[in-house]
DNA sequence: GTCTATACAAGGATAGAC
DNA sequence: GTCTATCCTTGTATAGAC
């Protein structure tokens, strides 16, 4: 691991528990073991640090949805593989960066500082989330063609509903007890599955090898 | 006007606009055209001052919620009614803090924010989502002795859902150029009761009275 | 209640030695 | 590549006059 990688980890380590204002350069460099002046070697700024943050991210994530979406047909399996690939990916991302895994890191709030940090990171942020949309889209009209997605939909509106739902799940998850994306994501496909079927649609078969999870933490 | 209510406004509108930690006292001060001390005089710190506006804005959004429930019986406008409620709150956050009206404010953020701030914070931010949350369990219930909503649904998972969905789809708003609540939030009401709606249901007869609304801005 | 003046700490950033 | 030393700015907060 060079010294540029083990003060990214650092960054986003820092950024996404107590956010980006939170975090100072010097608490960076000591988690690193080396002075502040030598990030400045290998960032131009915070601003730049922030910025790479965020591409590195995105580009880890959206390249695991991409593969995610690769090895499935059903566009219902597809629908949660896609689900289980994001809260995997905080899952993991929990784990790297807290201690305990009572807690869940909230992205969407490290997207949206960053957002306002530079252009460049709102437009990358904004490709996500596009990107995102036009798979979704893809997906629906998929469901429909093979007749187990309903036709009265709008897509557009749907694909938007179906990311507020697991970003908004997420999110709540880190900010309200009652929440917990963890034991509740099952329920969660079930929900939003059915809000899509067409009427009649036999029942799923099986159930996609879920990873199981240890018990007895929020997270 | 106190002076005291237009430190609040001031430091709201700061914290919803540029962040809470890129809000300084002297900015405050500025707004207020008073100086920094004088702060001090009406807040213990600046983190009672943040405390002072998590309770001001969730107590005024709890109340708003309140009233708009009391005057409406079928669970379909009720539910129709919370989310409006939600979002006109927003909307007339988003008037006052911002120049413009094309950006929309993300309390969900300054929740986060809030919530890391102090105990005090985290419990009323949990309180509010968790009566929000025992309130649509009622309004499902009802929907369901009525035969309007179907029994086949998780009441839990489902009320965290439609949570998430509202404030989900907020939030993107302020990240995605491809989400707009204002223009979404119908075609979202009726993919929300569609995935509610116990089957064979009459359609809806009339839509509620909503305000119109400017055009042309995206927020 | 509001001010001036000021203490004190911490932040981002650079110069220049090694 | 990494360091020491240092600059400059800004932040929160307090003392004490009016």
């Amino acid at each position: 691991m060079t010294t540029r990688d083990k003060i990214i980890f650092a960054a986003l380590r820092s950024f996404l528990t107590i956010g980006v204002d939170q975090t100072s350069l010097s608490n960076i460099a000591d988690a690193v073991n080396i002075k502040k002046p030598s990030i400045y070697y290998h960032f131009k700024s915070k601003e730049d640090l922030i910025n790479q943050c965020t591409f590195n991210i995105l580009d880890d994530l959206e390249h695991r949805i991409d593969l995610s979406f690769e090895q499935i047909d059903s566009p219902r399996e597809q629908l949660e593989a896609l689900y289980e690939c994001m809260i995997e990916f905080h899952k993991n991302l929990s784990l790297m960066v807290y201690e305990n895994h009572h807690q869940i890191v909230n992205l969407t709030s490290f997207f949206q500082r960053a957002s306002l940090e530079s252009d460049q990171n709102k437009q990358r942020i904004d490709g996500y989330y596009h990107a995102l949309q036009v798979k979704l889209i893809s997906l629906l009209s998929n469901g429909q063609k093979q007749g187990i997605i309903k036709n009265a939909i709008n897509k557009e509106i749907v694909s938007i509903d179906l990311i507020a739902r697991i970003d908004g799940m997420i999110t709540l998850s880190a900010i309200y007890e009652g929440a917990n994306i963890n034991t509740q994501r099952y329920g969660l496909y079930e929900s939003v599955w059915d809000s899509l079927k067409a009427e009649h649609t036999p029942k799923k078969k099986k159930m996609l090898d879920y990873k199981s999870f240890d018990l007895g933490r929020k997270w």
